[in-house]
RNA sequence: GCGCCCGUAGCUCAGUUGGAUAGAGCGUCUGGCUACGAACCAGAAGGUCGGGUGUUCGAGUCACCCCGGGCGCACCA
């Protein structure tokens, strides 16, 4: 409601401003500094003074005296040097409020893809995962809340050297065969993706004590291209096995996805070659002649990088192509500009009825129903910063393909590592050099196998709020008990990859993440169950819950919001869709994390300050539930698009 | 060397795209559970927004120059 308001003042100004000096300007809306001023402020008058040679305070007069009457809104005041103050019309914004009056964002045509996640299937995931996942599996649902269509992919590369590495392991340094990996796979007492972790690691080390066995990778991984050969098959069984591991892991923070593209059809069905002739056509790439990049197919460094001489290898000496080139390949088909598709089979239903597609390069036999993927008209692509440089280059390739619209509707959604506090390697074990020790934080290394395994975190976090959840409620059944610490622990674990805004370095630190209190998901889980508790104590008394419609009228509203405290708990608990907006907009969601701790905050406040079951009055009971049950329903809104859940209890 | 990010309270971080008197959480100190469960609330202390020079009605926010820290700049991904 806030937002529809913010939107018709703004409108009505710039109607007003266009007609009277004939200037198009985008009119800025801010919070006034202190609430006494009012619900809106607009600076206009500022930015106008310069154009009219006049002061701000006598155009913001005029203005005000002129632009007439704007619905919703009783006043509007000049304050300061000329900033014009909005007030709303309390007892209709009350009434708009009941009545659920809520602009429906417009559904599009148009479908944005969100590509994120994107882990080597050679290992278990670690908590740099968790934030890619995250962050964007909340951006998902940010848009999705904005009305917006949209598509998560979740890019599998199993074809990879990271794969291989593994692969390395088992063929070279275990000896394993294919059937002995799948029965480690089976085995229940070990912990597949666990396994590899270590077996990366010690591969990894290996290469250094022996360097000639570098020679073992890329044996496997021309093997693996080729597709053939025991390298091959296990190459195919480890990343299989392993990708079902992540999407076990991911779906326990309770993030989905649509399909899994994969390297492997990327290769078998030959999407390089296709871009690979439309690079070549439009000469976006040129084969170098000389210098050290001699025999490459190179794009031109001025093509991604201002000052960067330079130029970047897209197809190697040898013939094979880079991650780079096969990304731009990638990348033109989410926009449909490759000519080309995959084929697709399900991999998993989840339990909201979700189908998760998966590539082949196999035809459909039968004629099952293929949902239509790519083809989208934005595309971002959630991936850490330090890739920064690559991205660059993909969206250089589009450009260079003379594909200027995809190019800026390319966008890389970057964020910054996490990496470990110097006191979680202390905890961990993790032995530091006397450089680590000086620094602030260190990084997440797969290949040396140091960091925190997302589902140790996980446990960890259950383990914890089991034992806060069994000394509160030692009535519930362990069962119970088991699923509300989850719901928490989860509640928790997302807040805390998502309170930190995108271009923030996480020195992950277990004892910030494992807190409950203060800023933190379970404050806000807190917030709505004691919400949901109020209006079960009023059942449980004998009384029902008020038909708020029928017994608020615009006249009962107006009284009770004439208490400014009432009327500034129930403004900060109507902000969600512009606080929305505003987050999507800037694609951050530490702004929707915010805005979910506010309210939390708000209400927290307000449930101690007025009693509500007990208040005699009866008009101002109802209202008071009315708030309740409306902030219930701001924070559940609210917290769904963060991706938590709120328990039953706590 | 070049590029990107960060520097705000003791610690961890926000700061609505340049607006009014710079805000949270944690920690510290003080107070509040026979109200709808205290995973909570109230209050206090705590700031040269790394430094400097500009731009203008106005700068934590923009430009330039320094200082400190991080990350990139492969025929790896």
């Amino acid at each position: 409601m806030f937002h529809l308001l913010e939107k018709r003042v703004q409108r009505a100004f710039h109607h007003h401003i266009q007609a009277r000096y004939g200037i198009d300007l985008a009119i800025a809306i801010e919070q006034p500094k202190q609430a006494e001023f009012g619900e809106l402020a607009i600076p206009v008058a500022f930015q106008l003074a310069k154009q009219r040679k006049q002061a701000p305070k006598k155009i913001a007069a005029e203005l005000v005296a002129d632009i007439g009457a704007i619905e919703g809104i009783s006043a509007l005041e000049i304050a300061g040097n000329g900033y014009i103050n909005v007030r709303f019309d309390r007892a209709q914004y009350g009434a708009a409020l009941l009545e659920a009056v809520e602009e429906v964002p417009t559904a599009t045509a148009e479908k944005i893809i969100v590509e994120h996640t994107n882990i080597n299937p050679n290992k278990a995931a670690h908590i740099g995962h968790l934030r890619n996942a995250a962050l964007g599996d909340t951006f998902v649902r940010m848009l999705r809340a904005r009305g917006k269509r949209v598509e998560v992919q979740n890019y599998i590369d199993n074809t990879g050297v990271q794969v291989a590495d593994v692969v390395v392991g088992f063929h070279y340094l275990e000896h394993k065969s294919p059937d002995d990996v799948k029965r480690l796979i089976a085995d229940p007492a070990v912990r597949f993706d666990y396994y590899c972790w270590d077996l990366y690691a010690r591969t990894s080390a290996h290469y250094k004590e022996q360097p000639d066995s570098i020679e073992w990778r890329s044996q496997t991984l021309h093997a693996i291209e080729a597709g053939s050969g025991e390298q091959a098959e296990i190459g195919a069984i480890v990343a299989d096995a392993i990708v079902g591991a992540h999407l076990k892991t991911m779906l326990r923070l309770g993030v989905e996805y649509d399909v899994l593209p994969r390297e492997s059809e990327i290769l078998h069905l030959k999407f390089w070659s296709a871009a690979f002739e439309l690079l070549k056509e439009r000469k976006a790439i040129y084969l170098e002649t000389e210098g050290k990049n001699k025999g490459c197919w190179v794009m031109p460094a001025a093509a991604f990088s201002e000052d960067s001489e330079d130029s970047k290898v897209i197809v190697r000496s040898n013939g094979t192509v880079t991650y780079v080139g096969k990304d731009i390949a990638y990348q033109l088909w989410k926009f449909g500009l490759l000519g080309k598709d995959f084929y697709y089979r399900p991999l998993h239903v989840y339990a909201d009825g979700r189908v998760l597609w998966v590539t082949t390069d196999q035809p459909p036999t039968s004629e099952s129903r293929i949902p239509a993927f790519g083809r989208a008209s934005r595309v971002y692509n959630v991936i850490d910063a330090r890739q920064s440089y690559l991205q660059d280059v993909v969206v250089a390739g589009l450009r260079a393909l003379g594909f200027d619209d995809q190019a800026g509707q390319s966008i890389h959604f970057s964020y910054e590592m996490v990496a470990l506090s110097p006191r979680c390697c202390a905890e961990l074990d993790i032995p530091l050099s006397e450089e680590d020790r000086r620094r602030p934080y260190v990084e997440v290394s797969g290949r040396k196998g140091l960091g925190v395994k997302a589902d140790d975190l996980m446990d960890k976090l259950i383990e914890k709020a089991l034992e806060e959840v069994a000394s509160r409620h030692p009535e519930a059944s362990a069962e119970e008990q088991r699923a509300v610490a989850s719901q928490i622990a989860i509640g928790a674990l997302r807040y805390f990859l998502l309170k930190f805004t995108r271009t923030s370095v996480i020195a992950f630190d277990f004892q910030e993440a494992l807190s409950f209190e203060g800023e933190t998901g379970p404050y806000v889980q807190y917030a709505v169950v004691r919400a949901r508790s109020i209006l079960r104590k009023l059942e449980e008394k004998g009384e029902r819950v008020p038909d708020f419609r029928a017994e608020l009228s615009s006249g009962a509203l107006g009284r009770q919001l004439h208490s400014e405290d009432f009327w500034q708990v129930l403004l900060a608990a109507s902000k969600a869709d512009a606080a929305l907006e505003r987050a999507v907009t800037a694609g951050e969601p530490a702004h929707v994390a915010k805005y979910a701790f506010q309210i939390a905050q708000e209400f927290n406040n307000f449930y101690h300050l007025y009693p509500i079951i007990h208040e005699q009055d009866r008009e101002k009971k109802v209202f008071l539930l009315w708030m309740t049950d409306f902030f219930r329903a701001q924070l559940e809104r609210t917290l769904g698009v963060l991706g938590i859940e709120a328990p039953p209890y706590m």
